[in-house]
DNA sequence: GCCGTTTTCGGCCCGACTGTTTTCAGTCG
């Protein structure tokens, strides 16, 4: 492997990735060096573009590495470069100039990259250590546009980057921000509140939350704001825009716009970023001008639509574009073709098959567990315990089927008393897929289970060919069904197995296994670039909750979030399925004669 | 440096807030 390593250290990175970092970096040392912006943005574009393109950059000629968006004939031939040598000379040149250190110094929030390059040129600050000294010694203080304030700011997000800088897990954002908007939902005057940008898109991490609020007078929406009790500091507060920190190191904007201006608002406060940056520019090609505040005539300055983001798209010649999708990752040329995929909805979900319950390590039995799943109205539900080469588990061949056949007595209640027209029971079981890519039981034991979910729950690090032959290993398996967690990642804690997934996800389409998308929000695994690959080989999901308590089903919001980001559709995820088509596939994969489709 | 139902050249998204300024640059989203 070569070029620059990812966060976790001994984990290949795609080639992709290590293009897009290098184009980030030169894009930020472009922006350093005071060079052109447009040529730094082109960088940023061609950075997104190649970190989410589908095929390895690696495999591509000059031709094919142009088919990329935003690669032109000078960016494939650096990509080509870096695949032959390991380096892009002009980004060498590049780094010559500027230490690594001033780069780093760009992380602090207030500090820039124009702010960056005086410190460095007029004092050699290229770290932040120096910087600290530098503010200390008072030697910031003649620099023309530096004042006591902007020393303040820098000391200030210097703490910052240091203490927390963390991205929050979707479902703490979501809790908060939903806390926030019922609060200011309850003042006078507001006319509708709801949250935006990467929550509203379901990200799985959320730097900060952004919440829109549609208000003929700002003021008191405003004051409720910065009153609410966690509010620890007020970083910013205007007619139209506040944003705080709360106690727990999260900063949140409120951004209150005229109710006339709610459709145009929320489009824009969504983003993406990217995705913005693609509409402004399709409203610049109608003559137009879109912001916050409405789509207008570039010359007249006229407002044209406002009022829904149905509005604002159709005037743009598309139609409504889901948040999930809204990354720039093709939306808007599906948009205009027609071809956005009628994606998965909560609502479809007709069952969870990965579950547990206090047999192994759940913490609700049986019972108090399908109660639940009955509640939220499913169609069928799986219990997926763990087998017995998860030792700690203590599990037997007489605690399975003891409950196997409590499983059926209860089953028996639910096809005729629950919701709806009643609720199916699976007896499944979650495997253990060892490091050789066998199981916990025999195929003549398995055949017993109604569904069986196999995963990866120790040896991470046996090297990439190894871990992929586990896992192709377990597709394999007949009676293996669902490959649960597939990259085993906890969010901000365990990076994803170093396996080939390209060759997993070929063997999972070869053998008709789904892969799990769980919905637990600090896994949320299979992510939503891996999905979209994936999908491209032709794979099936499972949207799971992987739930150990009762509470924990209503996670699947989540996992359906992160399906959408997919780009998947009802007929991708077998837990939309009706139950006869669902046991059809389930029994097709014992007779070795799964088909797809 | 990319890109084109205006264009192979001349554009390139838009606005809020802050701080240091006397009209605006930098940063952020």
């Amino acid at each position: 492997m070569k070029g620059a390593l990812s966060a976790y250290s001994g984990i290949m990175v795609r080639s992709n990735d290590e293009v897009a970092a290098l184009f980030h970096e030169y894009a930020d040392l472009i922006s350093i060096t005071g060079g052109d912006a447009y040529k730094s943005r082109v960088y940023e574009k061609a950075a997104r573009s190649v970190g989410g393109y589908h095929a390895d950059v690696s495999t591509l000629d000059v031709k094919g590495l142009q088919e990329i968006p935003n690669v032109g004939k000078s960016i494939a031939e650096k990509i080509l470069e870096y695949a032959r040598s390991g380096s892009v000379s002009a980004v060498e040149e590049l780094r010559a100039k500027i230490p690594a250190g001033v780069r780093r110094l760009t992380a602090i929030p207030t500090l820039g990259p124009k702010k960056a390059c005086v410190l460095y040129e007029e004092l050699g600050i290229s770290s932040i250590e120096e910087l600290a000294d530098a503010i200390h010694e008072e030697r910031l203080r003649d620099l023309k546009g530096f004042g006591p304030k902007t020393e303040e700011n820098i000391l200030h997000g210097m703490e910052l980057l240091q203490s927390s800088g963390e991205r929050v897990l979707l479902d703490a954002a979501m809790d908060l921000a939903d806390d926030i908007v019922a609060e200011l939902s309850g003042v006078a005057g507001c006319r509708r509140c709801t949250y935006a940008g990467s929550l509203r898109r379901f990200r799985e991490t959320v730097g900060d939350i952004d919440v829109l609020a549609a208000a003929a007078r700002s003021a008191p929406v405003m004051r409720a704001f910065t009153e609410l009790p966690y509010v620890a500091e007020v970083i910013a507060h205007g007619e139209k825009k506040t944003s705080i920190r709360t106690t727990k190191g999260l900063s949140v904007d409120l951004r209150v716009v005229p109710p006339d201006s709610w459709g145009a608002a929320l489009q824009y406060f969504t983003g993406s970023k990217a995705h913005n940056i693609r509409t402004r520019e399709r409203a610049v090609h109608h003559k137009l001008k879109l912001s916050e505040y409405g789509l207008f005539d570039a010359e007249s300055g006229k407002k044209i639509v406002s009022k829904t983001e149905e509005d604002v798209y159709a005037r743009l010649g598309l139609p409504w574009i889901p948040p999930t999708l809204r990354e720039d990752r093709g939306e808007i040329e599906a948009g205009l073709n027609g071809e956005l995929p009628d994606l998965v909805q909560e609502q479809d979900i007709r069952g969870d098959l990965h579950t547990h319950t206090d047999l192994t390590d759940g913490l609700a039995p049986l019972e108090e567990m399908v109660a639940a799943a009955a509640e939220r109205g499913y169609a069928y539900y799986a219990i997926t315990d763990h087998g017995p080469d998860l030792y700690m588990q203590r599990m037997t061949d007489e605690r399975i089927l003891a409950q196997r056949e409590r499983v059926r007595e209860l089953d028996g209640k639910y096809a005729k008393h629950g919701k709806r027209s009643g609720m199916r029971l699976l007896h499944g079981v979650e495997l253990n897929i060892d490091p050789d890519g066998g199981v916990d039981w025999p195929e003549e034991f398995l055949a017993g289970f109604d569904l069986c979910v196999a995963s990866v729950h120790s040896h991470f690090n046996q090297g990439r060919e190894a871990l992929t032959r586990r896992i192709v290993r377990a597709c394999e398996n007949p009676h293996v069904d669902i490959i649960g967690h597939p990259t085993t990642r906890i969010i901000g804690k365990r990076p994803p197995i170093d396996a080939d997934l390209d060759a997993i996800f070929a063997a999972c389409a070869r053998t008709g296994t789904a892969l799990e998308i769980n919905a637990h929000p600090d896994r949320l695994d299979l992510r939503d670039e891996d999905i979209l690959r994936a999908k491209r080989h032709g794979v099936r999901f499972a949207v799971d909750s992987d739930a150990h308590a009762t509470l924990h089903l209503a996670n699947m919001r989540y996992g359906v979030g992160t399906a959408q980001r997919g780009w998947l559709t009802k007929n991708d995820v077998i837990n939309t399925w009706p139950e006869s088509r669902l046991r059809h596939l389930l029994r097709e994969g014992r007779t070795g004669h799964r088909s797809r489709g």
